[in-house]
DNA sequence: CCTAATTCAGACTGGTCAGTCCAGAATTAT
DNA sequence: ATAATTCTGGACTGACCAGTCTGAATTAGG
């Protein structure tokens, strides 16, 4: 039992000077514009304005700092989904629109782009990318068919799968209105509702 | 006018004693396996079996032996896909699962892997991906439409979305079974011949 | 004010990075 | 043979890597 890496609750100490959820979302943005690797601890401090003690007093080491990152993103996508789920009827064509079609621009989506890069070697990782792809299943699910959801889930996972892969065809940077034509395709396969 | 990075034709001087091919095979399964940045150039000259001289008289550049590598790749996955989309009545379903669920594991397909990696800040790797893209997409619509490939361009463009998206989960760890029923939905909505 | 606790800035560490260079080895042309 | 040409092993380079450490700054309690 040593030191602890969360924050040591209150008490007495100098208090922390930056905050910690801004620092992790400028975190966030570098790996999800960079990659994990390409994505240096001079960059990191750099782009969170924090010293390297802070970052490893805060963090605990660079692939601490990604995994937090990717819980977050995981929690906001999901919570941004649901919104477009319970906004409208057509729940899944928003949802496609919303997840294969982000305004981001073409960076894709942060957590399957460290599945593709660290999946394979990065158990956490892994894990986290699972989790968030059952997620995002499930919410299909509960669209395509409210009333017995996990008799959707098959259908759903081959939305997953869609929007997933057209985040690549984005990524190689095709044309949008090729994009779009083949999602608005797909959107006619799956009847909002069943 | 200096240097040549390719073979100097015939012609005095001593011959190189490793072969090209080789070389560049190794060199791309240690890609695939790794990803671009993981891999260095200590990794890739020892499996190549060369020396750092011989590696870069011969390919120029760590990006260099990448794009060989990637060209390589996408001439025998395109080739290993025709021969799939030729061998039997079923072209649409069998091109699926060769993309989808092949036999290498795991890691996915060298070309998506590079794309989510590395196609927003490299123009050469972008282009790689979106001509071997157009050309899966070719393939996929000559198998939904012989006669008109050319207006089956839009689904085919589906299909592929949906094999990419398949890697993605594939690369996460999802279970063999559950990849497999979500293939069998889309290939019972995508009927071979027209 | 003094002490304990905590954070912070940035110097420092040993290791690794991609790429260069040179001396020597191997081969062909003359 | 000898010269010309090319390849090869591996030492070398300066930059950068993730992570550690020291000492000063800042707070709360006594």
């Amino acid at each position: 039992m040593k030191a602890e890496t969360t924050p040591r609750s209150a008490g007495p100490g100098r208090p922390r000077s930056f905050n910690r959820e801004m620092a992790l979302t400028a975190a966030l943005q570098l790996f999800w514009r960079q990659g994990y690797e390409a994505t240096s601890l001079d960059d990191l401090t750099a782009a969170m304005k924090i010293s390297r003690s802070s970052f490893y007093g805060c963090f605990g080491s660079k692939h601490g700092v990604l995994v937090a990152a990717l819980e977050s993103y995981a929690a906001e996508a999901q919570a941004r989904l649901r919104a477009v789920a319970e906004a409208g009827p057509d729940a899944v064509p928003a949802m496609l629109e919303a997840i294969a079609n982000p305004q981001d621009g073409a960076q894709g989506c942060l957590l399957v782009n460290c599945i593709t890069e660290l999946a394979p070697h990065d158990p956490a990782v892994a894990e986290l990318g699972r989790a968030h792809i059952a997620a995002l299943e499930d919410m299909f699910a509960a669209a395509l068919s409210p009333e017995a959801p996990e008799a959707a889930q098959v259908p759903a996972r081959t939305l997953v799968s869609l929007a997933i892969g057209t985040l690549t065809l984005r990524k190689a940077g095709l044309p949008a209105e090729e994009i779009r034509a083949s999602l608005d395709l797909a959107r006619s396969l799956f009847p909002a509702r069943s």
